[in-house]
DNA sequence: GATGAATGAGACTTCATTCAT
DNA sequence: TATGAATGAAGTCTCATTCAT
């Protein structure tokens, strides 16, 4: 019995969650209103604040749950591979695979960053500051191991590499919402990806050798 | 006298721009009250509404006149260069130098493309897409002078020079804000963009020969 | 069976009907919720609806069966006695003792009253009505036996001693509540009802001869 | 200019005051809904919000207003007397006085105590006990002039003469109110004022000699 | 009967916009 | 034209009541 209302209970907390990801990331936070959310849970507006004490606090728990849970993955894969450049790799391939298996998430890696400016000095636990920090920990150990330049701006280039990807997922993201205009333009986010890695390992120019 | 009431006409139109385009990049266009606007620009709440019917049109004017500024520039500029390289170098460094001398445009930069996926779909007029089709531009004409790798995707590419340029600024932005933990890092602008340009010359990798 | 499910229905009842004058009194009929009646009760907030069909129901429900009890012993032990004097002083000596007993009880005599301009004209069963009338009837037949004087208003009077005995239970509630400030002073209710009874009797003045 | 729109200011924030004091005390406070107060007071809802920040703000600043007033008032008049009597005297004629004139105070002076032991431990300014407090500085006067009885509890005799001052207010308030009940009972205010006087003098019995 | 999650009407409050001065 | 108080629609959240289990 209380085995079966407990699933219910984490049942109904997931849909709302996931509702609340989908009209948050459609609308912005701003502009949803918690009616949408409660409507595209199927709940009652009333019902979602037996899950959650106000419309921030959903925000936050959104990221905390469903940014922590790939964070914590990503960490895990790494932390079983040497080379810098193989984690990288992972560490993308991981990000491409799950967004491609949840579209809102994309989106809300849009969202997040979008709003860094005022949110990072607002919330304490930032779950983009942690994926920023990985990307500067590979590397650092990049540096050392004398695979990436000595003189290499980590600092910097997590940025870039950072803002590298989200550009990619931008682009995956718009590719569907104007498909209208570019029916002939398919755009697959592994190939994506392959050229984002074909640029840092290279760069633009093109003699490869 | 029609002269005189005409310039101040103008000149409070762009005190009113101003004082939107900085309370806008503050707080978020939503988070942003008409009367912060007012308070900012030293007017009453009712003068805004003299010279824009609403807080949206102040919204797409900004985009319009201060946005669509920079896009001529840059157009003028690189239309006098032959090289691509050297367009997105003189395109970057415009940006950056632009950047430097109006901070809240560096903001609006990020905090355009944060709604990017709203904004995209619903504004006929995005001048973020003006900026984008210009570097595709230059992608694709380096491509068909051989400087560029003939299998380069300028689609994706232009996406991830895009969101590169974004992560830069972003860190640059961030370095100010948190500016009291990091006292010892002092984030160069003009730094930042020749790390880029380097990476998207040669990657990441060490041996520069 | 049918027995013991009636006691144990009627016991029920009896707890959330505590359960709700006590919360009543402690937080006001208005910011009282549901819930905390029903967690004082230490049942379920569908419970409650099984045995009173609303919140406002539970008031009513309370005034007629805590203060019906009161009203109608006192009535009971006034008709033994004559002197209106004793009357009046058996009157009071009983709410006191009641009130001591019950300190929720006294509370709620001042809660009842504070609402009595709203209360008294909606609500046709009033206890204290009954009390009111109680008062009143002892005075005309005080004045009837020559002990009062001819000229002395029971209309006006009753409310004088009803609102004293109130001012009394209010000072002896403050005197707990405010205990921690006022420790030498020992508020006594026995002391106080005498001191009511001794300025009905001859006033503040001092020579009692 | 700035005078007339002053006054306006002055002007509209007592309307809203008055209309608050009227519906509150009609309703109770957490009965009364805002567009109650802003219907009476013949204003949207919105327009309280510029005068007072919350409806609670409402509530406290009726208090320090109203009854601010009317202590301050009191405190000057007995003041300028010597004899407890004639200061016990002089008081509830200025409450009589006042309650005369404002029919709402006269409620709200109801209203106000009915709260009180839930009111008088959560706002710390609490006009109420000022008033009790000058009861009591009488009392104590009149003890050591000799004209008080040496063993009168001045603690308690304060909150009898204030419950019974009480009573008689409630007296008239519902004489209005039941009025329809009671066509021949006329009630005047200070008629009850000297039955009061009266009684405190020389107590409910016959012998006034 | 008992439970407590779900419900949704309605409360307080905000704020873009209007309009009398 | 400039002002800023007034407006009221619409938002978030509360909580008495219902109802499936």
């Amino acid at each position: 019995m209380s085995r079966n209302s407990d699933d219910k209970s984490k049942e109904r907390r997931k849909v709302i969650l996931d509702a609340a990801l989908k009209t948050f990331v459609k609308r912005g936070y701003s502009e949803t209103r918690v009616s949408e959310i409660a409507t595209e849970a199927g709940v009652a507006e009333g019902t979602l604040y037996n899950y959650f004490s106000s419309k921030e606090e959903l925000l936050l728990a959104l990221f905390d749950e469903k940014w922590g849970g790939i964070i914590e993955e990503i960490k895990k894969k790494i932390g079983r591979l040497d080379d810098p450049n193989k984690k990288l790799k992972a560490m993308f391939s991981m990000v491409v695979t799950m967004f491609k298996r949840n579209r809102h998430l994309a989106e809300i890696f849009l969202v997040d960053i979008k709003q860094s400016s005022i949110f990072l000095n607002n919330y304490p636990i930032n779950r983009v500051v942690e994926f920023l920090d990985l990307i500067e920990t590979i590397l650092e150990e990049g540096k050392r191991k004398g695979i990436y330049r000595k003189d290499l701006d980590t600092r910097v280039t997590k940025m870039i590499i950072f803002g590298a990807a989200q550009g990619i997922i931008l682009s995956w993201v718009l590719s569907e919402s104007s498909a209208v205009k570019n029916k002939t333009f398919q755009f697959s986010l592994f190939r994506a990806a392959r050229a984002l890695r074909d640029i840092f390992k290279s760069g633009l120019v093109g003699e490869k050798r």
